[in-house]
DNA sequence: CCTGCGATATTCT
DNA sequence: GAATATCGCAGGC
């Protein structure tokens, strides 16, 4: 199992690199602590198809990370109070991406610990939501832009493979619009994901 | 276990 | 004005 990933990994088709996250390792490096998790539960949103992807309707202001190369960070803001992270994927120009809903930690959990203000209670609230994790590992909009592969401060690199029957398609969550595609992948029975899987 | 709702700022219409 | 790729808390089973 190679460690370095291949940029060419975050140019291929959206799905294909949504489904091979899962297993990855996400880590983080700030303020000298470091924090990591692998992955366990993905979103894929393709603006050129999909009406709830942040790039359908080409590229603005807030989206514009969304048609960089394949490979950069896409950090949003939502709700008034939560970032979310995503994948940059594709060629330059398509806006695509992959949303990290849930992480189960590796490295830092007494440091995720503080970050989430953890008082007892369900261990599995560290991570098992895309802006919990990024309170967890203190992503915000300072890594927006960034690259996964040359980042001093964000970087996915290869864990752990998974047979594809062991990671499950589903709805996307939270969404309005284009709710009929299985565009969430996640692995089953991992207990960090945010929901269970539908039938 | 479940459901509903308030918090809160940016983006879109 | 309305919507939002969410979370945590309160209340009812």
């Amino acid at each position: 199992m190679q460690r370095r990933l291949s940029k060419h990994f975050f140019l291929r088709p959206t799905l294909e690199v949504a489904r091979d996250l899962i297993g990855m390792r996400l880590s983080t490096d700030i303020a000298g602590k470091r924090t990591s998790g692998m992955i366990v539960e993905v979103e894929a949103y393709h603006g050129e198809i999909d009406e709830a992807s942040h790039a359908y309707g080409g590229p603005s202001s807030r989206n514009k990370v969304m048609f960089e190369e394949g490979g950069h960070c896409y950090v949003y803001f939502i709700y008034g109070m939560h970032y979310c992270v995503n994948v940059v994927t594709e060629q330059k120009d398509i806006g695509a991406g992959v949303l990290i809903r849930a992480i189960e930690p590796l490295d830092g959990i007494e440091i995720m610990k503080r970050r989430r203000g953890f008082n007892g209670g369900k261990i599995f609230n560290l991570t098992n939501g895309p802006s919990k994790l990024c309170q967890a590992l203190s992503i915000d909009k300072k890594i927006l832009g960034h690259h996964y592969l040359s980042s001093a401060n964000i970087r996915i690199d290869s864990f752990r493979k998974f047979p594809a029957v062991d990671i499950a398609s589903d709805r996307r969550i939270g969404i309005s619009k284009a709710i009929h595609l299985k565009w969430r992948f996640l692995l089953k029975d991992n207990p960090w994901i945010s929901r269970k899987a539908g039938i």
